[in-house]
DNA sequence: CTGTCGATGTAGCATGGGCTACATCTAGAT
DNA sequence: ATCTAGATGTAGCCCATGCTACATCGACAG
């Protein structure tokens, strides 16, 4: 492999970290939307405020964002809901995170900790090392 | 636990995972710049362009902040090497670095993917989670 | 009916990180 | 001596994400 590989290749990982950056925030969204829907039936501005401990200006300007993206829409009311796509992602999302924080757990890391750290490396896992976990999980079951 | 805690449990989180998005492009820099320097001998702007894929504006401004954190210096001829602290936090991200992949490669991810996934994951992990992967590793040795 | 308060929205600003286009500077070739 | 090319630096733009301050709007108390 010559250095002119070497470095294509390390600026194409570095690009794809960008690129997963970029994807974090609508997944967290998505995410906390789908949970709250769950719990409560709705989702606001307010609660989302809470839950990401920012302004309810900048929860609005995501939830646009994010509304662009096709991922979610307001109703009426002014609560917000998934769309099919917002639905597919959240889904994924949260099966992704249960798996990596049992996965931490399974490895031995407290409940406390593996939550923080699961919400840190979920957006960052590919598929291989999602299913390396999911092999180590059925095995020390 | 109350509902108002759960909530400012859930913002300090995020707000932590905030905090480290904003150091993890220092952290990648020191990285790059200690390789650099031990291959090379050098660590320019331009080779720093290489390795990220990004513009060489964007390098220098980079740079320009990571300065003025005081982990980075420039030489007179043009160079950049790393001050006490920036060779501290260097050491520290190599080393976990290597853990991180190592530990996923122990785990049956393949040694691309490994790379790829560890340089996404190495910033968003405590230390438990780390001295976790150390004791899995040691086990498995 | 009106005042107040909570929720939402808008205006405008900062910072980080990306870019292109242009300017400079130095070294090596002619 | 000058021309060129590579490396570096500056000017100025874009967008995402944060903020405060102010405006609106709806519901409920008085």
């Amino acid at each position: 492999m010559s250095e002119g590989e070497v470095k294509m290749k390390s600026a194409a990982r570095h690009d794809r970290v960008r690129q997963q950056h970029s994807d974090e925030l609508a997944e967290d969204y998505v995410e906390a939307i789908a949970d709250l829907l769950t719990k409560s039936g709705q989702a606001r501005v307010i609660d989302l405020q809470g839950i990401f401990g920012v302004s309810h200006v900048s929860v609005i300007r995501a939830l646009k964002r994010i509304e662009e993206r096709k991922l979610i829409h307001k109703t009426v009311e002014g609560s917000w809901r998934l769309t099919e796509t917002g639905e597919a992602m959240a889904k994924a999302s949260s099966e992704r995170h249960e798996l990596v924080l049992n996965f931490l757990q399974a490895l031995g890391v407290s409940d406390l900790q593996a939550q923080v750290d699961a919400e840190g490396m979920e957006h960052h896992l590919s598929s291989e090392t999602l299913s390396s976990m999911r092999r180590y999980l059925d095995q020390n079951q």
